[in-house]
RNA sequence: GGGCCUAUAGCUCAAUUGGUCAGAGCCCCCGGCUCAUAACCGGGUUGUUCCUGGUUCGAGUCCAGGUGGGCCUACCA
């Protein structure tokens, strides 16, 4: 019976450029992809871009282009980024191909029939960039800005389809505990489960604001979700141009930040459709490179497409593979560095590898009759049976990691028998039938290494297998390993050799490319604006959100909002409060409640989101301005606000808004 | 507030279901070798396994509480 392994990256939003963490999605995959290959199972790896929503469309008006000829510019990109770090998928799909809108409908209409989806209505702030909508107490801090980017948000009443996902809380919580690896690691998977068992919502799944997206079937006045339309790729893909239907399901790896869409939404839809789910879900980690988060400046700086190329021409691109599949555990978050790359490059890659290569070269110009092997020669053999069932395993679960330590373990012991068995004395005594008896163990390593290596590093397996005068790789399968079968090497065979596979840096290389590499300096906009300011009087607060400060500050357009008289203005009781009491609320993060002197018989109770601003010893006393007849609200637990105190807010910091002088409580503010 | 993950040598990380002196790489020191990319091999130094309790014959591992770091989620008039 033929294996089948079929593995999916997330198709990419192309209103973003090939990055690190799209990389490492990719080339672990790839990785995977072509492990299995080489297993001989029937394998398919998939990628694509997730091109529809409002954020396309209009980014292509802007540039006054069809958003389809838009669309096709940006897609070419990651199209032809993944070749140039050694990723070969199998198909690439794109959104907006004919073959995945017709399948997304079907999808749809299975659903449909089957009566999961209904007709509503939706109606919230609607923040184009993240192409979802917020409540307005999400909204509480950042009013009207859509607090992830910033940008203000549209109220958007719109006539939608929902999904009935609330009817599949039981069942996914059923299938959870029935599949225990459903989603991997582990701790991903709880978080998963404990989303669900707080409840879920119907989704919203349709659009009838903006037309750039799939149809909705039998209702052109629709366009479905992005998420509804991208997560059906993992199908669409299968159906068209030839029916390949046979090797879903599929392992998805994602990032852990769109895993809920993946291990909630997406089975979901799969039971309504009544598909089989995925075989299972895989949450990476998140990269830093170089310590520092991967902030929009990061992400557009470090290509690692050109990191590669600099590295190296030719072994560059498996070096970066190798890096990111060596220097993270696979599901766990990471930190990426130009110095540790470096580091594996000399070390492990060059002193290591590269090294036993050279080192072999000088005694097997020529293969010759070798004699019985002795005990050194058959533990060594040993080993190399013995990593390629372990370094098989390793794979086998996922741990590309894993594989590559072992793998290289069974090297740093050839290079000890080498030292043990010393052949070069036996060379100079012209043994050469000794020679050979010492080289064939060392030519199996490294036969056997250019295999088990070959997923992550292509390129360089290749070259290790020319210089050894071994026939290339074979990837649709490479049956001398499973099951393992000592190589035998024809006698006479003349081996070529060639250059060192990875040639020792020159320092003033090393440090070029430390430069280059390096993280850009962090934006210091919010000082240069205030160029008058010296540093000895520049204020040393602490900002309050760190990860922020290293994005580019983009100051959002404000849009402009509709007119009023007079007379609705007047209509606001505005007037001077003074806070007389405060503290925190409890079990709520955020909330201060305050009593408020407006001039009133007794002062009145605000509840108020300040907390992240202000203690309630720095509140104490301030003279603040109240909305006084704002309809009253709930908070449960018998505390009801009476007013909104009003604050001014940016991306930094919230700020109540204060009076001059010593104005009494209650006066009229207008 | 609810929840999840994480904490092991100077650095990066390992330690099957609780079970021999807690290991490896890098760094550093000493020695060996000279085929090889000043590479390779051997040896050595460094630990209150975050803290406090508990279960157990036995805890890095399990339980409870706490602290630091990361994340998910909720409140935000």
């Amino acid at each position: 019976m033929t294996n089948r392994f079929y593995v999916t990256t997330p198709i990419y939003y192309i209103n973003d450029v090939p990055h690190l963490g799209t990389a490492y999605t990719t080339i672990a995959a790839d990785v995977l992809a072509r492990y299995h290959r080489l297993r001989g199972d029937e394998t398919r790896f998939l990628t694509g871009t997730d091109e529809h929503g409002l954020k396309i469309q209009r980014v292509a008006a802007e540039q006054g282009l069809d958003p389809q000829v838009y669309a096709d510019g940006l897609s070419a990109k990651f199209r032809a980024a993944w070749p140039r770090l050694g990723c070969a998928p199998d198909d690439f799909i794109r959104t907006t191909e004919e073959r995945h809108m017709r399948g997304a409908q079907k999808l749809w209409s299975t659903i449909k029939d089957a009566g999961h989806i209904y007709l509503g209505h939706y109606e919230g702030l609607y923040c184009v960039a993240c192409e979802a909508y917020y409540t307005e107490k999400e909204l509480a801090l950042t009013p009207g800005l859509c607090p992830v980017h910033k940008t203000p948000v549209e109220t958007v009443k719109e006539e939608s389809y929902f999904f009935k996902l609330s009817a599949f809380q039981d069942k996914l919580l059923a299938y959870y505990e029935a599949h225990p690896d459903f989603v991997r690691p582990a701790g991903r998977f709880n978080e998963v489960k404990s989303f669900v068992k707080e409840g879920l919502q119907d989704l919203s799944v349709s659009r009838t604001t903006f037309n750039w997206g799939v149809p909705v079937p039998g209702d052109d006045r629709h366009v479905m979700y992005v998420w509804f339309d991208a997560l059906s790729n993992y199908m669409t893909s299968l159906s068209a141009p030839e029916d390949n239907t046979r090797f879903w399901p599929a392992i998805h790896f994602v990032g852990k930040d769109i895993l809920r869409f993946h291990a909630i939404f997406w089975p979901a839809f799969l039971m309504a459709a009544g598909i089989e789910l995925p075989k299972q879900i895989f949450a990476h980690g998140f990269l830093t490179y170089c310590g520092e988060k991967m902030s929009k400046t990061l992400r557009n700086t470090i290509s690692p497409v050109e990191l590669a190329e600099a590295i190296s021409p030719t072994v560059g691109v498996d070096t970066v593979r190798y890096c990111l599949m060596r220097a993270i555990a696979f599901g766990q978050d990471g930190d990426f560095a130009i110095k540790d790359v470096l580091q594996r490059y000399e070390s492990e890659l060059g002193n290591n590898l590269g090294n036993l290569l050279n080192r072999v070269k000088p005694f097997t110009k020529e293969v010759l009759p070798a004699g019985e092997p002795g005990q050194p020669e058959a533990d060594l053999l040993q080993a190399v049976t013995r990593t390629v069932d372990a370094a098989a395993k390793a794979f086998d679960d996922l741990n590309p990691t894993g594989a590559i330590t072992i793998i290289f373990e069974v090297l740093t012991l050839a290079n000890t028998y080498i030292n043990d068995t010393a052949p070069w004395i036996a060379h100079k005594k012209g043994d050469l039938k000794r020679v050979a008896t010492i080289m064939s163990p060392l030519l199996v390593v490294l036969e056997v290494a250019s295999v088990l290596l070959a997923p992550v590093m292509p390129q360089v397996a290749a070259r290790v297998r020319e210089q050894l005068a071994l026939a290339p790789i074979d990837w649709s399968k490479h049956e001398a390993l499973w099951p393992f079968t000592l190589p035998v090497r024809p006698e006479g065979l003349v081996v070529k050799g060639g250059d060192q596979l990875f040639p020792r840096m020159e320092p003033e290389k090393i440090e070029a490319l430390i430069k280059a590499f390096s993280p850009p300096p962090k934006s210091t906009d919010v000082t240069e604006a205030a160029p008058a300011t010296t540093p000895s009087t520049t204020e040393t607060t602490v900002t309050a959100a760190p990860a922020e400060a290293t994005e580019p500050r983009v100051r959002a357009p404000i849009e402009a909002m509709p007119t009023i008289s007079y007379e609705d203005f007047a209509r606001l009781d505005l007037r001077v409060g003074i806070v007389v009491a405060a503290e925190k609320v409890k079990k709520k993060d955020k909330l201060l409640d305050l009593r408020v002197d407006t001039g009133d018989a007794a002062p009145r109770r605000i509840v108020a989101g300040l907390a992240a601003a202000y203690t309630p010893e720095q509140i104490l006393g301030k003279r603040v301005v109240v909305l006084c007849n704002l309809a009253p609200r709930d908070f449960g637990k018998g505390l009801v606000s009476e007013g909104m105190i009003l604050a001014a807010s940016d991306e930094a910091s919230l700020k109540v808004l204060g009076v001059d002088g010593e104005k009494i409580a209650g006066a009229k503010v207008s």
